[in-house]
DNA sequence: TGAATTGTTATCGT
DNA sequence: AACGATAACAATTC
């Protein structure tokens, strides 16, 4: 499932073959995620040339020349392919030709994927937390988003409007890390507390980043992080830390992974 | 077969 | 009423 490390991954291994390029021609004969409607997606970015791929959460950003942005958010199941000849993607849903030759497929099995072209990055994004590995985020911004909130660690982190960027897994791992329960509640976390989270928060993410992302399963493919983790899909195997077994719980709807022992309530 | 997965939106309850 | 929790949803894989 990518999550920032993840597609920070997918744009570095892209971007040397679109940054700089002219779109040529875009198809998509998939409606339903493109904001505006495939074909008048196509009016506006044809012709566009490519000034930057940038990231903003798990949002993939194109600067186009005339300052606007097109956005790719991969979900569940999106991925970026380059076309080689003579083999057909059955789950190719969107593609551009650029004036190199190249042809970009976005693959997206489960359809979750979108696609979407405004004049500003806000509209794309829609409200976004901080960036965790940017400079403004510090433990005093965490300490004022959560005082904001009554609810727990686990359901706050994973609000996109919280901190950008992170989902389930690195969520899980970056707790651990912190020693911390996801079922505590967010704003009753002190100032010790709340400086070994940030720590832990950016260095789960620079884990993964140097680590190409996780490949947890056949959505993403190429990264080793899955290597690295110390709980998430680690249920019943030992603590790296202290050996009591790691215990799967269900939190905020979602699969979630702790050591008992470390991060107590 | 059903559980798992993301993030948005709708709905329910306190 | 406002907030938080929960459910539904998109579609697919194993």
């Amino acid at each position: 499932m990518p999550e920032l490390p993840e597609v920070e991954t997918v744009i570095r291994s892209v971007r040397p073959r679109i940054e700089g390029r002219e779109i040529r021609d875009y198809r998509s004969r998939w409606a339903k995620n493109s904001t505006p409607a495939p074909a008048r997606l196509r009016d506006r970015i044809v012709g566009r040339r490519v000034k930057k791929l940038t990231r903003r959460g798990k949002h993939i950003l194109w600067h186009l020349d005339d300052d606007t942005f097109l956005g790719v958010h991969l979900r569940m199941s999106g991925r970026f392919e380059w076309r080689t000849p003579g083999t057909a993607n059955r789950w190719a849903r969107a593609w551009w030709d650029f004036d190199s030759g190249d042809r970009l497929l976005f693959c997206d099995a489960r359809k979750f994927g979108t696609i979407r072209h405004a004049s500003t990055i806000a509209d794309i994004t829609g409200p976004l937390g901080v960036e965790p590995l940017s400079r403004g985020f510090t433990v005093r911004s965490l300490q004022s988003a959560f005082a904001e909130t009554g609810r727990a660690l686990k359901p706050t982190l994973l609000d996109q409007r919280t901190i950008a960027g992170l989902g389930n897994i690195y969520v899980d791992e970056a707790l651990f890390a912190a020693g911390l329960h996801p079922l505590r509640a967010a704003h009753t976390l002190g100032l010790n507390e709340l400086t070994r989270l940030h720590a832990a928060i950016r260095e789960v993410l620079r884990a993964g980043i140097r680590n190409n992302g996780a490949s947890i399963d056949w959505v993403y493919p190429g990264g080793s992080m899955q290597d690295a983790f110390r709980v998430y899909g680690r249920a019943d195997q030992p603590c790296k830390i202290c050996d009591t077994p790691i215990v799967a719980l269900r939190v905020a709807q979602r699969g979630t992974h702790i050591c008992p022992a470390c991060q107590r309530t």
